[in-house]
DNA sequence: AGAAAAATACCAACAAATGGCGATTGTTTG
DNA sequence: CAAACAATCGCCATTTGTTGGTATTTTTCT
């Protein structure tokens, strides 16, 4: 959030028709556009001699620009999902790409619409990066690694020689582990665990 | 798959217009549209009264139709999932709903696309019957129900109380799940009961 | 430098799961 | 009918995990 209690916002947009036009729905509202871009390339090049916390709440673009890059996803060009990203949509766009928007805003969307819209999406950013700030603190990087291996189904004796540590270390962490998350099961811990980004559905053996 | 190595197509589509350019297109290919209908209802009437061998492999749809019943998702149209479904976009479209379908024919795409797409979209739902044809049927009533306990994280004990069953019904029910899944890890057999739908990710407490 | 947090290690007693073995009673099915 | 399967129950030895302690070293932060 912007020091003016203002949210900032990028617009990235090759239509001046469409880009214009936001500017004048979003001018005397709680948004402000900061700056407008043609390309992603021109973003991220501005972006990157940016301090962390003066990076813009919301990056609003056109997912049609991703056609230059087909074969990337939204997170190889914002990975640390850091802004909120709104999907500026007024053409067909391969709905894989869509889900990893925190808001859609179509072409026919009323200006309330829109706004609405964008007060959900940094909603859900921040949320996301407290999830990032909040849960990965909760654990050490330590209790983190032996969570990794408890919920591939490793017993503390594979984790302990595994890792080089005693069987009682291993069992120690864990204890932590327990106490902190107040998860108990395994199956609980590998919800976590999945939801925390600790482990990926891969990660896990049918053996 | 039809007898006749063709497979049978449904198009559920208002504009005639798309409709017959849909069907131009279709034609001699090895999809076979057997019947078009200008909303879901009709089609359900239609398809309510047709044995289950004779349903039809794909149905295309508007994903617009799904306007007048808001609240709705596909999975309350197509509970079976007997059919592969494909979308035919050419509005904007919720990105949540677009996710349901086997596969998205975009107003834009080629013929050879279209075609291309929808072969995909069959092998898609035809995987899907498969597993639940298969896996379905390779653990028993009673296994399942174990499996969803000890997923949620009940010991035996606990399961067998619950079930009124003693604890070594339960050892046993638990050795020939691992048997039969050749899954060890408490994790690997929930990811199993997921994928399954032996149980949802809601049932997994976060104790 | 000093305090706090993290990682390490150990013990003992108890609870739970595993693996291997066998057995009885129904039900289904070729 | 016989064979196959499902569901039930049991024992035993061994392994593994849990719980609640204590204690030392290393890192990190102030």
């Amino acid at each position: 959030m912007s020091v003016s209690d203002q949210y900032s916002v990028a617009i990235i947009e090759p239509s001046r028709i469409i880009s214009q036009g936001l500017m004048a729905i979003l001018h005397d509202t709680d948004f402000r556009v900061v700056r407008q871009f043609e390309t992603i390339d021109d973003f991220k090049q501005w972006e990157a001699v940016l301090p962390e916390e003066k990076r813009v709440d919301v990056v609003l673009l056109n997912p049609a620009l991703f056609g230059t890059h087909p074969s990337q996803s939204l997170n190889s060009f914002f990975p640390d999902a850091c802004s909120s990203l709104v999907a500026m949509l007024y053409s067909y766009t391969p709905q894989e790409l869509l889900l990893e928007f925190d808001a859609i805003i179509g072409i026919h969307d009323e200006p309330i619409t829109i706004i609405e819209k964008l007060r959900d999406a940094v909603t859900v950013a921040s949320k996301r990066l407290d999830c990032q700030n909040m849960d990965k603190q909760e654990l050490t990087k330590r209790e983190m690694e032996i969570l990794a291996y408890v919920v591939k189904g490793l017993t503390n004796k594979e984790i302990g020689e595994k890792l080089c540590i005693s069987i009682h270390t291993v069992i120690s962490h864990r204890k932590n582990i327990v106490h902190k998350t107040g998860i108990k099961t395994v199956s609980g811990l590998l919800m976590y665990a999945l939801f925390n980004d600790i482990v990926t559905v891969e990660d896990i053996p049918r053996e």
